[in-house]
DNA sequence: ACAGAATACTTGAACTTGTCAATGATTGAA
DNA sequence: TTCAATCATTGACAAGTTCAAGTATTCTGT
């Protein structure tokens, strides 16, 4: 029960708990929020973009931009260069508080990962980068 | 979305996606399987030290055992000491699986993370343990 | 010894996630 | 221009998670 998968496994099982925790005030989950992180960046992806790179179903992703735009955090366009795919974007009120979410986030890590040093973390950030796209 | 929670949780889904492929032709998940490996250590768990150590919820595992107790993998017998509890152990058939399973998901995984060197992956299992295990 | 709290398992319900197939609109390629 | 491919959407379904309640048993304090 030492190996590699069990460990990511458990690892993954306390980021979610402690990302969904800190997230909870602002009304996100770890899921919606990295939606929104993705929309608040330039250029603004689509929707088969975000799901493409959170490894989601498209359908999936409807559903989270749904949520986000209902909630007045998100901006859904035609995209004018192809009215096939929609662009995501943030509204002003999506971009503050992506911020505000993104340092809460952060802060929760830090503590969650406390047993490692900095030096420790970045190696294993590099190590999961390695292996994660390969 | 470069944080170790995000990269965490992509090296996660890879993960299981290439354990369940290297399981099926024994019958298992990832789940299944790890139950499983607890059954076949010593001393044998009860229901209750294989949630925990999952981090399942006890009714997860209620279902889990089931499984594999009806595919005659493992056993289940009230512990004499305290007969609120149940022991988990493994079938003649089930140790035997364990065995062959645990071979396919260590190749499985040497060839997913081949990207890394062996001291690269015993650096990452070392870091991993240390924080999941704080 | 006894009552009451606590624990281990089980069941079932509600909810979230994951997966897949089908559809309409649009685009790209032969 | 027609045919195949792509993007988003919907709906159905399986799988996974979480909770509350119930039974049996053990533990605690008196």
């Amino acid at each position: 029960m030492d190996d590699l998968s069990f460990l990511i496994a458990r690892a993954n099982a306390q980021s979610i708990a402690a990302g969904n925790a800190a997230l909870a005030e602002f009304g996100l989950k770890v899921r919606s929020y990295s939606v929104l992180t993705l929309a608040a960046a330039e250029p603004r992806p689509s929707q088969r973009e975000i799901a493409e790179f959170l490894r989601l179903d498209p359908s999936q992703v409807v559903a989270l931009v749904d949520e986000l735009q209902r909630a007045g955090l998100a901006t859904r366009e035609p995209d004018p260069r192809d009215r096939r795919a929609n662009v995501i974007g943030v509204t002003l009120a999506g971009r503050d508080l992506q911020r505000h979410a993104q340092r809460a986030l952060a802060r929760a890590e830090r503590e969650l990962r406390a047993d490692l040093t900095d030096a420790e973390r970045t190696m294993l950030a590099d190590l999961l980068r390695k292996t994660a796209f390969a």
